[in-house]
DNA sequence: AATTTATCCTGACATCGTCAAGATTGGATA
DNA sequence: TATCCAATCTTGACGATGTCAGGATAAATT
């Protein structure tokens, strides 16, 4: 029979995925600190110390989103042609992977004002993302307009957005192979 | 001076103005009943009646939002040109208008969970909305494809989601006339 | 005029986030 | 190795929130 330590020895990345979970199982409006709390164990107060408030633990929780989010992007450009083309089509598919596979992060990243995006680690991630698109389009287009850059975020961000949210179930619920052709084309018309 | 009558004469519709001012306020996740009723001038379990907990409040007004996206949506396609194409983008304009200046509803409409969509009030307006997109596009393509309808879909929310939400602030930021051109330019793209 | 119904209020309860104060442990210092 | 300090975690409390039960008031109906 095993004791419970008085020090839980990784609290901070245990109150991290507890926090996750409770925002796919709950809902960000439902959200609750003590619940994260009870899930990893420990008492209600004790996330204070490690993120100061429960906007400080969503705000880490985002940053960590945008990091996978940034490695599911290079995840499909490394498997993906070497042109630019096809490199801004896999950051497309990448943006849509990361919101369907965790869609309550997804919200918590792009609709939501609770995470604090004038810290430096979320405000550098974010910023990051933001211009890792920037890049992809301008090496297309040299001369990228407002409107290419627009268009390109916009298409990757509604298609993530609207099937992460359940809607546009023509495209989500097809096979694959299919879903990314279809997703590909899509993205493809933004720029031409 | 003008004592309160213990019945307020239109306490429903005053209810959901205050929330929708207590919603562009605070934000949905600082959402407060309470606040709203105080606003409203009336006591803390009032609404109870009318939209019998929280959340029925926050669909009668995600409802209401659906019916003034609509309206936007019309005002644009009336001073368009007939053409389905002209039609298409001014539906496009109409969405990111209603995103613009009301960016709270917005949110409570599309990134939410708290409102109830299979309510039969909320439910036929917003499949209505949807069926309204759906019906344009298919007015410039009969034979419309799953991409054409998801490229048109996407593209205009995920401008009106960015937009609203604060970024793409290089296109939100432009003079009025400047900035539906870039908008008009973008949605044309997604059907080519 | 009497009664029924709709509307609104008061009071209570469990739950929430946050703060203050104390208990426990690990690590640094000597 | 002994001691002290800082980090970590717990307990208890406070005000605020959503919801329910029961009562008060006004309007509508009969």
């Amino acid at each position: 029979m095993e004791t419970k330590p008085y020090h839980h020895g990784d609290l901070r990345s245990a109150l991290l995925s507890a926090a996750e979970a409770e925002l796919a199982l709950r809902g960000i409006e439902a959200f609750s600190l003590r619940s994260v709390a009870k899930r990893a164990g420990v008492s209600h107060a004790a996330p204070a110390h490690h993120f100061g408030d429960a906007n400080g633990l969503l705000t880490a929780l985002a940053a960590e989103g945008f990091r996978q989010f940034r490695a599911m992007q290079a995840a499909r450009e490394a498997v993906a042609d070497k042109t630019p083309r096809a490199q801004m089509i896999a950051a497309g598919l990448g943006y849509v992977d990361f919101a369907m596979a965790r869609p309550a992060l997804f919200r918590l990243m792009h609709s939501s004002d609770r995470p604090a995006f004038d810290t430096p680690d979320l405000g550098a991630v974010a910023t990051a993302a933001y211009e890792h698109l920037r890049t992809a389009v301008a090496a297309i287009k040299p001369e990228a307009s407002i409107a290419d850059l627009g268009a390109a975020w916009a298409t990757a961000h509604g298609l993530a957005d609207l099937m992460s949210a359940g809607r546009l179930h023509s495209i989500a619920g097809l096979p694959v192979a299919e879903r990314d052709a279809v997703i590909a084309e899509i993205i493809g018309r933004a720029l031409t």
